[in-house]
DNA sequence: TATTAACACGAAACCGTTTTCGATAGCCCC
DNA sequence: GGGGCTATCGAAAACGGTTTCGTGTTAATA
């Protein structure tokens, strides 16, 4: 009596999703029959599996995905854990693993740890408990400074798969896929001294951050390599959220600098800005490179030469490192040895440096 | 002999999760007295609760998620499918969401469906099979284009909560959550026209994105109630990745206008560059307002009046509605009524319009 | 005619929980 | 000493699938 399409609501008729057992019911055959019919499989005659598949598309049958995935142990869904989503760069990560694991037919559920440990933590032990197949994550700023990495070494011990990106630690043994920022920053660096500069500045953050000490190393070897001296008075560290005086006008008035490199967008345009204002012109009288290539050094003026960090590439490659061992564990006794990537960054050259 | 530490791995032990099962076989004593004795049921005498809970907490039990859905018939997933991540409006909802969704234990899988309308179909498809207790949603702009809604129809007949932000229809009954879109384009154009200006142009879209019409309404509304005619040619329709050349110069040549209302930031930005380039002054020349108060906004220069749309708000709304919408799924049998909530935006007054 | 193989299907176990409904044992009481 | 209680536990069903392993029927073969 296709008693499987409710009718005790009052006003709206709720056409509940409809399963093995409820087609089983009506065709009077077996769940096994069924589920082996939709399958096509050869233990069942051509006419039941007409009839099932007949009946199970007009009724427009799924399977349940959480049953499969309780039978299976595998939910198709991967974990990503990430400090922030407001973030350009961030978030173009995110855009590469969702599209890449969406061709592959994964789902991908997405926490943000907002740069706190204990949120990092929580929701890496509710994700750990049979939601995902693996984690991709970059550590927050406090797992980093904290220097504690047991909840990523518990997943990993589980034999959960685990892909860290950018931000990641040598504490713990798994893939991950880096940007070259001290590469990165070497070759900006070069670059402003090759198109004549002599004293650059560098314009990075206070704390913890990996990505900003690479950057300044990659700053330090590249003066180094140029002949130049390292200045330590034009390296400006400054607060993460720095409100306009903090990049102190002191500092440009006295000007002892014809190039600066930032570790970030916003610290470049403001600094261009601040420069303009005092009556420099960029890149005339100072030049500029600032890091991650966003919609700011598009359209700031003048528009700001930038590394860009190819966020897309990158979390393309997490996601295929992910699921390649999300996939092998079920082949393969496997052998684990994990892999670092690289993704090449390179530099957007636009108004805010002048053609060397 | 705590045969669920699997050692069959050759160098490197795999520390598997623990199930009931094995507490059970581990400690004498059947699966639903561990399961009651966790859940300190009184069914349940002291010292067996403490044997098993003190076994449980050793061994790191955990519940396993997917088994408890499949139980409860309900995941604690909640669904985002928008049509682009990389974009600040649609990042800032979805940060709303996941931080209020978190709050409440809920996790959020994410489709994007990059403005197609087949994706946006596949991926409902996908997450309505067992994998979300609800949807909360931005249509494609293809989705819109078609005005073809029957996937979102299917959801909703089966009883699935939706609701549907920025980008909604009218087609649908479920839960909304709206921009004021109009009201702000007319707050903003009445803005402009009070402080002195006269000839206000409107930089908008070509096309079908449902907002930017809305937005254009409040336009030509603010105009005719300050007793100002609407003058079509300084309507101008741009695409949407536009080329600086495509900002037509000859308009800003002739400028028969002296404010520009802009449906986006970058519209914004690009014009007031030109303008500067072409030697007029922002604001005293050009007034320039622009929607979404993003980045660009703010570190622009001149910094850009914006219309600040409080996407995180609207997110949190959204993830409250629906939630409440699936909890309530099973307490009452419920009288289902739907809300549309209209999520007030602000003007933040910057440097590209003088003080009135 | 007895044996056997192919065919078509169903029973049951399993994934890991929760929960209902006994069942057993010991104890008190009359 | 039997009836009734309470305390403590286990069996089993259920959630919705998949899969292994029968089993009964039929037809082909010796």
């Amino acid at each position: 009596m296709l008693n499987f399409i409710r009718r005790d609501r009052p006003r709206q008729v709720v056409k509940k999703k409809i399963t093995l057992k409820h087609i089983a019911r009506e065709l009077d055959v077996s769940i096994s029959t069924v589920s082996k019919a939709l399958k096509n499989s050869d233990e069942i005659s051509q006419d039941t599996k007409e009839k099932v598949q007949a009946f199970a598309r007009l009724y427009n049958y799924k399977p349940n995905n959480i049953a499969i995935s309780l039978k299976n142990k595998r939910t198709k869904n991967i974990g990503v854990i990430i400090p922030d989503i407001v973030h350009h760069f961030f978030t173009t990560v995110f855009r590469g693993i969702e599209q890449y694991a969406n061709e592959k037919g994964y789902n991908v559920i997405v926490c943000v740890s907002d740069e706190s440990f204990d949120k990092e933590v929580i929701n890496m032990e509710m994700l750990a408990n049979g939601s995902i197949d693996g984690f991709i994550m970059a550590l927050s700023a406090e797992t980093q400074k904290r220097n504690d990495f047991n909840h990523l070494r518990e997943v990993t011990e589980q034999g959960i798969p685990l892909v860290l990106f950018d931000r990641v630690t040598d504490e713990i043994d798994c893939d991950k896929v880096l940007i070259d920022d001290e590469q990165a920053a070497f070759d900006a660096t070069a670059r402003l001294i090759r198109s004549g500069k002599r004293h650059v500045a560098l314009f990075t953050t206070e704390g913890y951050l990996n990505v900003s000490s690479k950057r300044e190393q990659g700053y330090r070897k590249a003066l180094v390599a140029e002949g130049l001296p390292v200045e330590e008075a034009l390296i400006l560290r400054l607060p993460y959220q720095f409100e306009e005086e903090s990049l102190s006008e002191a500092f440009f008035r006295e000007r002892r600098f014809d190039a600066v490199l930032c570790v970030n967008e916003i610290f470049a345009v403001r600094g261009m800005r601040l420069a303009q204002g005092m009556g420099y012109r960029v890149p005339e009288d100072i030049s500029f490179i600032g890091f991650t290539d966003g919609l700011l050094s598009r359209y700031a003026s003048p528009s700001l030469t930038s590394v860009a960090q190819h966020g897309e590439r990158m979390g393309a490659v997490a996601a295929e490192m992910l699921i390649e061992k999300v996939e092998q564990e079920y082949d393969e006794t496997d052998r684990k040895s994990y892999r670092t990537e690289i993704i090449p960054s390179s530099l957007v050259e636009r108004e805010s440096t002048a053609l060397g």
